[in-house]
DNA sequence: GTGTCTTTGTACATCGTTGGAAACAACGTT
DNA sequence: AACGTTGTTTCCAACGATGTACAAAGACAC
């Protein structure tokens, strides 16, 4: 059995509470009494129970990261800075996969674990800003990625951070305009959502050809059931049976451009020269490819080192509205294939 | 703030022991009652306190999964699989790096953390099975992949799922070989150890050379500081300078595999024509590679359920010495690079 | 009407910890 | 000798939940 308090105090012949004085580094006791209570903390292999003690200061110690799936790069290099980063508050963090469902991404914040977590961070892809200002009532919530909270008046309700994706679309494609690229296709469209990732980066591709006079082919435009390699590959077929096929492809994550890649490859066509590709997040498999992937980077540190610093800026503050929406720095990566 | 047992008594007009048995679903309680209270419970919003709860029933609810880093497919992929395997059992994983450093390694059954989970599931790269008896103690320990426990008489002292590595190992070279290839490297030796993943692969290694009267020769054995693309990257490199490089190449893992697979593409050599490539672990990625990798294959949904209910009878029988060593199956997965 | 049994509810102690306040020395002041 | 001071330790209650013991109320046999 583990050591308590009580064992300790037996051993060492003082009280409960001056072992967890001594545990606490309280000021006044006498250095004999410390020594001695330290020699029993020593020799049980005392070591508080955080439950307890969370118990009693109301604070778990535990905050709650939940992004779509693990085995994506991306939330996996992500989960690995948060981490890192929530150590610094002595945050153990907790990981769940939505896989993108609704009802999971809500029941981060409202199903029976959300109330041993101080907080949550999520990066949301089904559930909208209202649902969860709504529901996130008593856990303090930051949002990574799309749908931001869009509060009255232009003011978030829900804290949030990401990069600027039109932007950062427009980055992209303008990258490819200046390689003299002309047909340049759009890998990842998802008409269904309004907010979300997909639209924002669909905006920023328009607003990239509309400004260098070119037209938007619809045909150029391949829709994603899902960001993963597969829905890249199949979408890269597409494109590559046109009658008149791209010479570029914008794929709105780099899963999708390496699918896109493989496919390009399989099919013989020599990469950036017949076709240059684009991608988006920077994982590092992407550096490895033959060609290796340009792509645009967001800065993953910043994103997870800010997500964490509001969600402890919020359960510090619990519940007072004062919501931040912070726009994370990105840079386009030139490397082989565009 | 969240409600608790009292308010919900306080408003149906019964004790609070009285919602208890209702929350739990206590035979003894008449219609009439458990409907008021249940109307308390769903106006005030009531949900249980898990910390109090466990702290009373003494069980967590936790266990550790603790990888040497997540942003390894193989380990993301892996610790996705756990998670799906430990809600079976009502169990949330929470995710540790050890970075391959034993003091990490060890602080997973060791620090103050330790003790609020019900078990731990560890993937050591550092630290060796006597430590780790001496440190589990009280926590349940399931150890993943290499370093068995080499308890006295070959009983083991704590549990373990692993492939077998040797033959996994042989299994690759054997491949190579039948496919008529006579200088075969291995990348990703790692001399200092040896219980260690890389001693039983090149094990394997020299015993599928052996049987084929093939001689070993040293110079296309090149060690890998950490199992990374870069370092998988370097090696190749390595071994394209020699005066009579390979004409296949064993990586210990997928990752080594890759970068092995971006310098012989940088370098123009045709894959698996001039090379043959042949990795360890599966992880995703390389099916998308251009050709995509053939790999052993490790059966990473056996190893994660068996690794959680190996950790689920641990804690069941906490501290009776039973443990088992477990072989997981693995496949040859043959693709394209040999 | 008494005694026994079953159903339904309540009191109380408890898990391991910490905050607040009281108790207790030892000391110098007046 | 009585009185604060100052430092040091202890006692008690609480965090939110559950298990044990028991009490009240009704049902039933006799």
């Amino acid at each position: 059995m583990a050591a308590t308090l009580k064992d300790v105090a037996e051993l060492a012949g003082v009280s409960i509470k001056t072992v967890s004085n001594v545990v606490n580094g309280y000021e006044f006791v006498r250095a004999e009494t410390r020594e001695r209570v330290q020699v029993a903390i020593a020799t049980t292999g005392y070591r508080p129970n955080l439950g307890a003690r969370n118990l009693r200061k109301g604070r778990t110690g535990f905050i709650a990261l939940a992004v779509p799936e693990l085995d994506n790069p991306y939330f996996a290099e992500l989960a690995s800075l948060v981490i890192t980063a929530a150590d610094r508050h002595d945050w153990t963090v907790l990981i769940e996969q939505t896989h993108g469902i609704r009802d999971r991404e809500l029941a981060v914040v409202t199903s029976a674990r959300s109330q041993r977590i101080d907080a949550a961070i999520l990066s949301p892809l089904a559930v909208g800003p209202d649902d969860l200002r709504r529901a996130a009532r008593d856990t303090p919530l930051v949002l990574l990625g799309e749908r931001p909270a869009a509060g009255r008046a232009g003011r978030p309700a829900i804290d949030h951070v990401a990069v600027d994706n039109v932007a950062a679309a427009r980055t992209a494609v303008e990258h490819l305009i200046s390689l003299g690229r002309r047909r340049i296709a759009a890998i990842g469209d998802q008409p269904g959502q309004d907010a979300g990732t997909a639209s924002l980066r669909m905006t920023g591709y328009r607003e990239a050809m509309r400004k260098a006079s070119l037209p938007v082919d619809p045909a150029l435009v391949v829709q994603a059931a899902d960001y993963s390699r597969a829905e890249g590959a199949a979408a890269m077929n597409q494109l590559l049976n046109l009658h008149e096929p791209p010479d570029a492809v914008f794929c709105f994550n780099d899963l999708l451009a390496m699918g896109a890649l493989r496919t390009a490859g399989v099919r013989g066509l020599e990469v950036p020269r017949e076709l240059a590709v684009i991608g988006f997040d920077d994982i590092r498999e992407g550096a490895y490819g033959v060609p290796a992937l340009t792509t645009i980077a967001p800065d993953k540190k910043a994103i997870a080192d800010t997500a964490v610093d509001l969600a402890f800026g919020a359960q510090a503050r619990a519940g007072k509205p004062m919501a931040q929406d912070i726009t994370a720095p990105f840079e386009l990566r030139v490397r082989e294939t565009a």
